[in-house]
RNA sequence: GGGUGUGUAGUUCAGUGGUAGAACGCUACGUUGACAUCGUAGAGGUCAUAAGUUCAAUUCUUAUCACACCCA
């Protein structure tokens, strides 16, 4: 009979429908009261699928899918974040594209036309993330720009610099000139390049000496205030307190003493830019030193510098003055050197240091709480290394800069009078009162403050803004703190903290009581999959190809825990080929019309082999929970894996072909029932793993009229090992064993599997022949025995095996190659005697006996015992072997 | 410079203070009534190196080397 082969584009596609047509992925109530909850990870509005999402994504559908069918009421919150910047720069290059600057269309339009763009594409992501089989509760699909969340956003805002947590500052910031915007430390990456190091000499004032400074970036000359050496270096220490000259700039500036200047760097002596350098910043802060900023927002000259060079940009600055310098005779050396330059990562270019007003929360009084509820437990990381991390970052907080010049995000709720006063409040209305009463009865405007807040600053209250903070909603009371939040490590000081920062200062719990933090994904080779590198592999590609749940499944079993997954297609494939297997598994179960009418009493069934595979079963689904429990999600899809396949497939099914074919009917039925027991407990249990195909076989089997359930809401199996059943498991287990020594014994025979074999058992005492009897069919037919027979005697028809340590003839049709048996025999003999010989040296020394616990020591004596017998036996067989 | 992680079969990875495991790949055979997206059998490892702790180390400790990542 043919079968329709798994149409994966078809299936999913429609069970996906099903789901959520049905409402499925909706927390259900019921009596446990027990809660399961997990926020989504929002991604970028502005982001398609990457493999990162469908790991991060495909392991949380596990946990929420495992915890549903557990009976948890289950909540799986999804969304997208409003990616400020990324955003911005997606419309304002669709705007060029029409021949439209931001600027001309002015802010409010501007905000419009992002609104429409995400009406229109800003979804994606979430079709995508349905594709994959995530099983989140869309109908509560929350954005961060949504008006519910920017009002908490704005609320948090204002109770924060109420409570004196954020405020405004001129600081030096991390300055983007393309974007115009600030950005936080997190957002530079600091990259190892190749720069020169120009030496240069400065004039001392009234001396014909000069000094000689090294610097990377000669442009900021225009801005400094001061030369700098080390108080210790020895070199300087007559020269400090007198003035130089800058050369070109023909500004006059102190040498001072500080010991941020390096003798072992360069010259020993420093130029001193505290406008433009964070170190030099600090410098010039303890020696009180003028600050002179000379770059324009957009990296250009700005009047405060040298004439010609305003208006320059501050690379071509740089060419500029190098040449001059070299025309003067100033530049005594160039040196190439490496250094570690910032670069934002989303512009790429190089980040200036720029003082400039900014908005600041005050991380690290918000950073005491989090700290101690992790130090408490009430917080944990899995693997726990995390912690570590976690802390450091922690423990090392720098006030957090949150305002960004850009339009598309929350605008800061703060106004100003005439007179710079900020009045910050919720609403305008309130503004103004609060201004009323400074200003009296003096006349007064508010403008609102223009600056937009970081997008992180909203992402940090997803947990409690998307369950509807600050209202009380019932969500909130049954859904904070989340059980778990699954995350890659690279957002854990972007998100986590910050999460956990704002968690903790507005709830009275924590908002997740556990974090899963896994691994990047990345190309076979073990390299970052990157556009430039053209390794990528689109994850929708592999699910149009392979299937989701193929994908999900090879992501799920290579997650082990501190490793990159590092994906190939040849794994998808064999996955493939795994939900396949299982297709034709049930294939074979339809062709012998298997059916589940009603559910099975598991303790009163009667045949071996069922009581075998039940067991074993009960075995496989305890390991599956406790690894997914964990988090060792490798390890569940590992032990599924090995059962589906290799005992109920390769076995079980086998077994049951002899039982199909016979005679008794009641032993018939009860295996065609079993059967499909057992499959129905199998996609239970694979079903957080490859939920698609699951259901889609479930419901084509019908079992849902026997478990009143689709299998998404099914109760996840947790039957216990029945004992009158484990003679059972090892009779079975001891077959298995007969069956595959016959296999092998006539593959080195080089007898074909085909051949059917007699056998004879020669030993009075041994289990083996009791237990054949017991199970004649079984073994005749998926061992190909055909009889068994007493007499026994060895001639060139027939071979000796020990099975089980115990000594069987097995008897062919025609000659047999006795003498290539014979060689192996003695390799297994002298691999015996080697083992037999290190035992015997363990057992005599009395270190060994005296500090081993006992059972180890008997263990090794008994070992030693049965590999003597072995042993003899195996040399019984050579020497009648001629 | 500081920190973290990883080195186990050809490859990707589990694992363990006391007989070293899986998947994929490879080799041989096989189209047997679920499945060739398959079956059966097999080969393949000084568990990175060195020292230490221990009766016993692939496992614990330390050092070294290699690779990856984070921070400065």
């Amino acid at each position: 009979m043919e079968f329709k082969k798994y149409n994966h584009l078809k299936e999913e596609k429609k069970i996906s429908d099903f789901w959520i047509k049905k409402g499925l992925f909706k927390p259900k109530k019921n009596n446990l009261k027990k809660k399961f909850s997990v926020v989504i990870p929002p991604p970028n509005v502005t982001g398609r699928l990457h493999m990162g999402h469908a790991l991060n994504n495909s392991l949380q559908d596990v946990l929420v899918r495992f915890n549903r069918m557990k009976g948890y009421e289950t909540l799986w919150q999804p969304g997208t974040d409003h990616a400020g910047i990324a955003t911005q720069a997606v419309v304002e290059k669709n705007l060029e594209k029409e021949g439209v600057k931001k600027n001309d269309l002015g802010r409010d339009k501007f905000i419009k036309r992002v609104w429409e763009w995400k009406e229109e594409s800003g979804g994606i992501i979430l079709d995508q993330l349905k594709k994959l089989g995530c099983s989140c509760d869309w109908s509560r699909t929350r954005f961060t720009m949504d008006k519910d969340l920017s009002e908490a956003v704005i609320k948090v805002f204002v109770d924060l610099y109420n409570d004196k947590l954020i405020y405004k500052d001129k600081k030096l910031v991390n300055w983007d000139t393309k974007l115009q915007t600030a950005i936080s430390d997190l957002e530079v990456v600091q990259k190892d390049v190749q720069s020169q190091l120009y030496y240069i000499d400065y004039e001392i004032e009234n001396s014909e000496d000069k000094i000689t400074i090294a610097t990377t970036r000669p442009e900021t000359m225009m801005g400094d205030t001061a030369i700098a050496v080390n108080p210790k270096d020895k070199r300087y220490i007559n020269l400090i307190g007198k003035k130089v000259k800058i050369p070109i700039v023909n500004r006059v500036v102190k040498i001072i003493a500080d010991y941020y200047a390096d003798p072992n760097q360069g010259s020993g002596a420093v130029k001193i830019t505290p406008a433009h350098d964070f170190n030099d910043y600090e410098v010039g802060k303890r020696n009180k030193l003028n600050i002179i900023n000379i770059f324009e927002k957009n990296g250009k000259i700005n009047k405060n510098g040298v004439k010609n060079f305003i208006g320059l940009d501050r690379f071509e600055a740089r060419k500029l003055l190098i040449h001059q310098l070299k025309e003067k005779g100033n530049l005594t050396k160039i040196e190439t050197i490496k250094n570690t330059v910032p670069y934002g990562d989303r512009s790429n270019t190089i980040i200036e240091p720029l003082l400039t007003e900014q908005w600041f929360v005050n991380a690290k009084k918000l950073s005491k709480k989090p700290i101690k509820i992790v130090n408490e437990g009430k917080t944990s990381f899995f693997p726990n290394n995390w912690t570590k991390i976690y802390f450091q970052w922690m423990k090392n907080i720098e006030p957090w800069c949150i305002s960004r010049q850009i339009w598309w995000g929350h605008r800061i709720p703060a106004w100003y009078d005439e007179s710079n006063n900020i009045f910050v409040a919720e609403k305008e209305s309130e503004a103004f009162i609060l201004a009323k009463k400074k200003n009296k009865n003096k006349k007064f405007k508010l403008t609102q403050e223009t600056d937009v807040l970081d997008t992180w600053f909203s992402s940090a209250l997803w947990p409690f803004a998307t369950l509807g903070w600050p209202a009380k909603t019932k969500e909130l009371s049954k859904f904070y703190p989340t059980s778990v939040l699954v995350t890659g490590f690279d957002i854990i000081f972007f998100w986590v903290a910050r999460m956990m920062m704002m968690g903790n200062y507005f709830n009275k719990l924590t908002p997740f009581y556990k974090v899963y933090v896994h691994a990047l994904v990345r190309d076979e080779k073990g390299q970052k999959m990157s556009k430039s590198k053209g390794n990528v592999i689109d994850p929708l590609e592999l699910i149009n190809e392979y299937g989701a749940d193929s994908l999900r499944f090879t992501l799920i079993s290579m997650a082990s825990p501190g490793r990159d997954v590092k994906l190939s297609k040849n794994r998808v494939t064999g996955n493939r080929n795994f939900i396949t297997k299982i297709w034709s598994a049930n294939n074979f179960l339809k062709i012998n019309n298997c059916k589940l009418e009603k559910k099975i009493n598991f303790d009163s069934i009667k045949l071996p082999i069922n009581q075998w595979i039940f067991n074993e079963f009960v075995e496989t689904q305890n390991l599956v929970s406790k690894n997914i429990e964990v988090f060792r999600f490798d390890e569940a899809a590992k032990q599924a894996y090995k059962f589906i396949w290799h005992s109920y497939c390769d076995w079980y099914l086998e077994f049951l072909k002899p039982i199909f074919n016979s005679k008794n009917k009641a032993d018939v039925k009860e295996a065609k029932k079993f059967s499909s027991f057992m499959m129905a407990n199998i996609l239970q249990i694979l079903h957080p793993f490859v939920p698609f195909f699951t259901e889609t076989v479930w419901s084509k089997n019908k079992y849902k009229f026997v478990f009143k359930k689709d299998l998404i809401s099914s109760s996840w199996p947790q039957y216990k090992k029945v004992k009158k059943y484990n003679k059972s498991q090892t009779d079975i287990n001891n077959i298995i064993e007969l069956i595959s020594n016959i296999r092998s014994t006539k593959a080195e025979l080089k007898i074909t599997p085909k051949l059917f074999c007699e056998l004879s058992f020669s030993e009075k005492s041994g289990k083996l022949k009791k237990l054949t009897n017991n199970n004649l069919t079984l073994i005749k037919q998926v061992g190909r025995v055909s009889s068994i027979i007493n007499d026994k005697y060895i001639d060139k028809n027939s071979i000796d095996i020990l099975v089980l340590k115990e000594k069987i003839t097995l008897k062919f049709e025609g000659d047999i190659d006795l003498l290539s048996q014979k060689e192996r025999i003695l390799q297994k003999i002298g691999s015996i005697k080697k083992q037999i010989d290190a035992l015997n040296n363990k057992l005599k020394n009395r270190a060994y006996l005296k500090n081993a616990p006992i059972e180890i020591v008997q263990n090794d004596k008994k070992l030693v015992k049965e590999l003597t017998v072995e042993d003899e036996k195996l040399r019984s067989i050579v020497s009648s072997i001629n």
